[in-house]
DNA sequence: TGTACATCAGTGAACGCGCGTTCACTGATGTAC
DNA sequence: TGTACATCAGTGAACGCGCGTTCACTGATGTAC
């Protein structure tokens, strides 16, 4: 049963889509190719008519959803972006969270199609970020990307950190709170 | 063929000693209770003599890398040790290095018991970076913590952000250099 | 101290299972005339 | 515009493989007498 061209080009959506958020939930090796496909809702025989393997689907919804969040970002404030991010909401759904938080250590072990897909996530995470350093640093922009840096540093930390802790932990509260607090506080 | 109960200790912690190594190298499903056992010189068979599945060696590796670390830690300033946990050379030999900024991506998607161990560590970590933080603040605990803390979180992120990089990526050396940079100076 | 027997660390085969990937097949779509 | 045929997205069975875990077995160790 064929598809059209168009259809077909939708259903390939829809099974990134599906990806991007079933990676970020349980990790590269925590989902199947089976799942992958079920859950955009098709059988798993036809994944290698749109992907090469499961490493190539990782890279391509590692980037779709980092052109996502991108463009969701631009629509707040830097500061409640960052108020977000290192919030418990963010933490506990990391479905629809940054990717770089909750993959980066899945990328470690992946090729480097995967990890180019990360770098490219990064810098574009930095030039959000910097939207609102620019003028913090008076137009100084070595200094505006290294505040980026740091910023963006903590962040992961924190959320990393905060999702290695036991649920319903004070510690994990603590981190994320500290950091939010920090972060907000020195901009 | 049996072995004394010494010897059997001490076979159970190159077991452990083995996992910590591997864990941190390939990541939680990317060693097998297999290459486990042969890694500490055994056939597969024996493990379930030593440990309830493979996640409690995964608990137990962990903890014993954090007490391992804490004692390496103890033996340098605070500053040497924040400018070695940000550099090239511990991004780049993670079985030797840091177990948080190896495994909590891992250690997320595990049960409590692993969370655990891990939110043990942090504690750990945080009372060795304390060290330095105590005489910065003049006694003030809340806010050495706090600075603890934030440390903590831009370290982890630091090294998780440079792994996630290709290997040969200016962008992973630059955000080691930057963190490692802003950490030095802010103390 | 010496003997008989229970214990149990380590071995290696086997368990069922799910994995990533391949393949023959299907039938509607797209194309050539 | 209508017909004949090639394409190819999606299906579902099958591939070999490695996984975590279990088990019967072994023989030296540890224990009871």
């Amino acid at each position: 049963m064929k598809v059209t061209k168009a259809q077909a080009e939708a259903n390939r959506a829809r099974i990134v889509d599906a990806a991007a958020v079933l990676f970020r939930e349980r990790g590269y090796d925590g989902v199947g190719v089976v799942d992958l496909m079920a859950a955009a809702g098709f059988t798993h025989g036809g994944f290698y008519n749109h992907f090469g393997s499961k490493a190539e689907l990782m890279a391509e919804a590692a980037a779709s959803s980092f052109v996502q969040s991108s463009a969701v970002n631009a629509e707040v404030a830097v500061a409640d972006f960052v108020a977000h991010y290192a919030s418990r909401r963010h933490r506990d759904a990391p479905g629809s969270g940054c990717t770089i938080a909750a993959l980066s250590g899945d990328a470690a072990r992946q090729p480097d199609e995967v990890k180019a897909a990360f770098a490219e996530g990064i810098e574009r995470f930095l030039a959000d970020l910097a939207r609102g350093e620019d003028s913090a640093q008076g137009g100084d922009k070595r200094a505006s990307r290294a505040d980026s840096i740091e910023t963006l540093a903590q962040l992961v930390g924190a959320i990393v950190l905060s999702r290695a802790c036991p649920d319903d932990s004070a510690l994990s509260d603590e981190i994320l709170e500290v950091c939010r607090a920090r972060l907000i506080a020195s901009r």
